[in-house]
DNA sequence: CGGACAAGCTGA
DNA sequence: CAGCTTGTCCGG
């Protein structure tokens, strides 16, 4: 037998290029995917074989058969990703391996068809974009996925936004007869090729070693994305990997972007109109400006859930984009407000001014006189003592920090992070939508309406007739208040299209940002490359450029500074 | 990334 | 010039 050798990856990430070793007794059985121990500039490290290589004398050897790593079917794919998003290749293949070695892996069982009943239940429908209201159970379109790949080899992956949900999901696939595994606990069971793989975001990674179809649940959800460099969206990675192998791919979306929408269609799914919650808009313009934080109508909407049996019945929201700091007075704490419409007023250069041009001021307090005024930020806490005073109930706070075995009041007041605490409840009043409407970000539009179908999940839907959502604004007329009290999003999704084309955000176009001591530098050799442009940017730079291809080649051509830098691929 | 090695700095 | 710091190079 003639001596082997292989290409090896370290997960050394800083050095993204492969070494060969030779292969010797103790870890000949080491097959393309496998992870392996190598001594690598005067250390032990660990790798994975990423090829077959030339044998020499003068190569070192591989020390240790570790394990399985993923498929040799995804290193490709990997690869794909690593560049797509700024990443090294061993960041992916450690995000595409379990997190305990694995030494042996399960036989896996058959597709077993689905019952003649469920099978009726289910939904056949086309691969592709489908726009689901958020009350919309998607159980029976992912059953109608399974039926429909169940005769192609190979497994089905499903992605949902979190694990409380994707152990939800499992537990009802398996009721209805179907093999089931989950991502990274039951890393081995996806590697042998199980039926049906179920996760959140990491899914997108499951090492499945074949693909026979694909679903992604409220595609538009931004868990897909990960925060952290490299900040890679499983969404695209799902696409590209169905792509690859010519397997379908579901994605629904209570509202889908512009790159979901990449190729154009999309179904909306039955009754969707009547899945969305019924909407109470609360025009503010006309409220005294002394009132509490809640208004008449939010108060009376309150009471009537406080009368019903959810063990929460109110849900206030409380959205804090950007700094969300105002201007408040030092010696009496009166907030800089507007004479007009009462909007909090902002500091420009020398005075105060509203954002809707009402009048611009002198800075001093209005209540008291003084001229010291400080900067404050609304938190959750100064709103559940309001709410508290208003509603004379007890208030429990949630917020990302919150400790997830406490029990809840009845009236809870928090951030976004409430959505994942509270399962149900009578009214969820937003506090401050504007919040979301005025936002520079592109995104916080889309955001606004993503909280309501989130909301919607708590309130039920108007069909049901049960809850309701309140919100809080001083733009009644915005168009995404008036598509929510009609759950109409038509115009939104064309206007949101429109807006990425001409502005060059994806799909019809990149974008990256470069962040850190280092940016500067990083970029400097940028300016000068013609296919991407440079500007500035609030956390650094942002580089941009037609298609994420040109964009990530400039990237990986440019010189890395000295200095620690961060790039957020997108 | 992190060890090796070279070059620069300091103090007795 | 030993002993230490800082910088750059490079890995099979």
């Amino acid at each position: 037998m003639t001596a082997r050798a292989v290409r090896i990856i370290t997960d050394v990430a800083a050095v993204d290029r492969p070494f060969d070793y030779a292969l010797d007794d103790s870890s000949a059985r080491s097959a393309v995917g496998d992870r392996v121990r190598v001594d690598f500039n005067h250390r032990s490290v660990r790798g994975w074989v990423i090829d077959e290589a030339d044998f020499s004398t003068e190569l070192k050897t591989v020390k240790k058969w570790l394990g399985f790593g993923p498929p040799a079917s995804m290193l490709d794919l990997l690869k794909w990703a690593s560049e797509r998003w700024y990443g090294s290749w061993s960041r992916f293949l450690l995000s595409a391996s379990a997190s305990r070695l694995v030494h042996d892996l399960p036989v896996a069982p058959v597709a077993a068809p689905l019952s003649e009943a469920i099978r009726h239940a289910s939904w056949n429908a086309a691969p592709g974009v489908i726009q689901l209201s958020p009350t919309t159970d998607p159980l029976s379109l992912v059953l109608g996925a399974y039926d429909a790949t169940r005769d192609s080899p190979g497994s089905l992956v499903v992605l949902v936004p979190n694990e409380r949900w994707a152990t939800r999901l499992r537990g009802r696939l398996e009721q209805r007869g179907c093999a089931v595994a989950a991502h990274d606990v039951q890393w081995d069971r996806a590697r042998a090729g199980w039926p049906v793989v179920v996760g959140s975001r990491g899914a997108a990674l499951a090492p499945v070693p074949l693909m026979a179809g694909a679903v992604v649940i409220d595609a538009d959800d931004e868990s897909y994305r990960s925060s952290a460099a490299p900040t890679w969206e499983a969404v695209s990675v799902l696409r590209e990997r169905c792509r690859r192998e010519g397997a379908p791919l579901w994605c629904t979306s209570m509202l889908p972007s512009p790159s979901l929408l990449d190729d154009g269609a999309y179904e909306t799914g039955p009754d969707f109109v009547a899945g969305w919650p019924r909407v109470d808009v609360v025009d503010q313009r006309s409220r005294d400006p002394h009132d509490g934080v809640l208004s008449a109508d939010a108060l009376v909407a309150a009471r009537r859930a406080l009368e019903g049996d959810e063990s929460v019945a109110v849900v206030v929201i409380l959205q804090r984009l950007g700094t969300g700091r105002l201007l408040a007075c030092s010696s009496c704490g009166e907030l800089a407000r507007c004479a007009t419409c009462a909007q909090a007023e902002e500091e420009e250069e020398d005075h105060l001014a509203c954002a809707e041009g009402h009048e611009q001021r002198a800075r001093f307090c209005r209540t008291c006189g003084s001229t010291k005024l400080k900067r404050v930020r609304v938190g959750v806490t100064t709103l559940a003592r309001d709410v508290s005073a208003q509603l004379h109930q007890p208030v429990s706070e949630v917020t990302a920090a919150l400790d997830s075995s406490a029990t809840l009041s009845r009236v809870v007041v928090g951030t976004e992070a409430t959505w994942q605490r509270v399962r149900r409840c009578g009214v969820v009043i937003f506090v401050d939508f504007d919040q979301y409407l005025l936002a520079p970000r592109e995104s916080a539009r889309r955001a606004a309406i993503h909280a309501v179908g989130k909301a919607a999940r708590l309130v039920g839907s108007r069909r049901e007739g049960r809850g309701r959502v309140v919100l809080q604004t001083r733009r009644g007329g915005d168009a995404v208040i008036r598509a929510l009290v009609d759950a109409r999003f038509e115009g939104i999704i064309d206007e949101d299209v429109a807006a990425a084309r001409l502005l060059g955000l994806a799909p019809y176009g990149a974008s990256a940002d470069v962040s850190g001591e280092g940016a500067a530098d990083f970029v400097a050799t940028l300016r000068d490359e013609p296919s991407v442009t440079v500007e500035e940017s609030a956390s650094g730079f942002l580089v941009r450029a037609l298609d994420v291809s040109t964009l990530s080649r400039a990237l990986r051509d440019a010189p890395r500074p000295t200095q620690k830098f961060r790039v957020a691929v997108y």
